[in-house]
DNA sequence: ATTAACTGATACCGATTGGTATCTAATAAA
DNA sequence: TTTATTAGATACCAATCGGTATCAGTTAAT
């Protein structure tokens, strides 16, 4: 039965999770301490370690719920639009305002992930780049249904085109976000429709 | 006099730095402790506070030894080639292995320290925006100088071709560095040699 | 109502953090 | 050679780190 009362280890686990995803996503994995997690979320450490073993499987738990969360976002875009150039497009569009209206704070929390793991977090980096597959594996299926419904060249490298989209968006979110502005990801944005209009039929 | 001594304080310094250029670079900036540093050069924290005011100032110290280092052999690079077009095509090729024979080790200092700084590093951040200016106008110059010796298209936007430049070539090097291998920024280069093939005369 | 399980708070641990005061020894200037 | 300055080592500081043992209070099952 669903209770009412106000200690709830599902909704105490999800506070975590979202107050960890924003501090880490914002100030980095190593960066943020337990303790900013208690603060931010007003539990004491005894509740954190009783809902996660240690820092490590906070550590890729948040990754997950950030992950998900990203994916939900730009899922719903991309299911928004009928063809696969438009729904690519869509995706453009979405990361075109990313920095002045962040879907979540701190950047793409792939690219963050990706910049700060190393050769000491392998789970985490394993993670991550399970992330960069789903992302590309998205795209790629959408370039797919683009060649098979005739709305896209037949003879294109969708690996290739996958990889430059995704280069250029993270790279410019990085840019943007240095800058403080949306200039650089529009600018990107730009010269990808570009080229994506050169391959539409 | 120049001294054949063991004491120098510029050899100490610019140990100093190297090593911190490593650490940083690899580890980041926040995560690399200063005791990392005497680890590694064999100083000890009286020798490096000595050299540096604190830890903020060793980082800004050190991004700026790095940055010098990166221009100094992209500038090599550039300088080789003769026309707009081929020293464009130079710098894609610099970064086609920076993954797998980095110049410096950890991947780009640009990007690292642009996903790390926030608006808790209001100075390091402001030098890494410099970075990216400096990035940017050494590519604008060279558009520049290729419209004006007939070797570009008289009517392109540089800043929107510097941009995407920097942007796909930053975000390749994020992935490739993920997965380990330099193919993403393989791709990427070669989608960035086709775009300039477009403006080329 | 009693019991058993679980949630989350408290208090603590050794290790490490950035930073400093002090001291010795090496150097340059006289 | 004497003196003054500086480079770098040593030893220490309070604060914070990730992590844990323990315990009180809440919950659900009996």
């Amino acid at each position: 039965m669903v209770s009412l009362c106000v200690r709830n280890p599902e909704i105490t686990r999800e506070k975590i999770l979202k107050q960890s995803g924003h501090l880490f996503n914002t100030q980095g994995y190593k960066a943020t301490s337990i303790s900013d997690i208690t603060k931010a979320t007003g539990f004491t450490k005894g509740a954190i370690y009783r809902h996660f073993e240690n820092k490590a499987d906070l550590e890729l738990e948040t990754l997950s719920h950030l992950s998900a969360q990203m994916f939900s976002y730009l899922r719903v875009k991309i299911k928004e639009q009928q063809t696969a150039p438009e729904k690519l497009r869509a995706i453009f569009h979405f990361f075109e305002t990313y920095v002045s209206k962040p879907p979540v704070k701190g950047g793409c929390p792939l690219l963050n992930v990706a910049i700060e793991v190393d050769d000491a977090h392998p789970a985490l980096r394993k993670r991550a780049i399970l992330m960069l597959d789903l992302f590309k594996d998205a795209i790629i299926t959408i370039l797919n249904n683009g060649v098979k419904y005739n709305q896209l060249k037949a003879d294109i490298d969708k690996e290739y085109y996958a990889t430059v989209i995704i280069a250029s968006l993270e790279g410019a979110i990085m840019m943007s976000k240095l800058r403080g502005n949306d200039d650089d990801i529009a600018r990107v944005a730009r010269h990808l429709t570009q080229t994506i209009n050169e391959i539409e039929l």
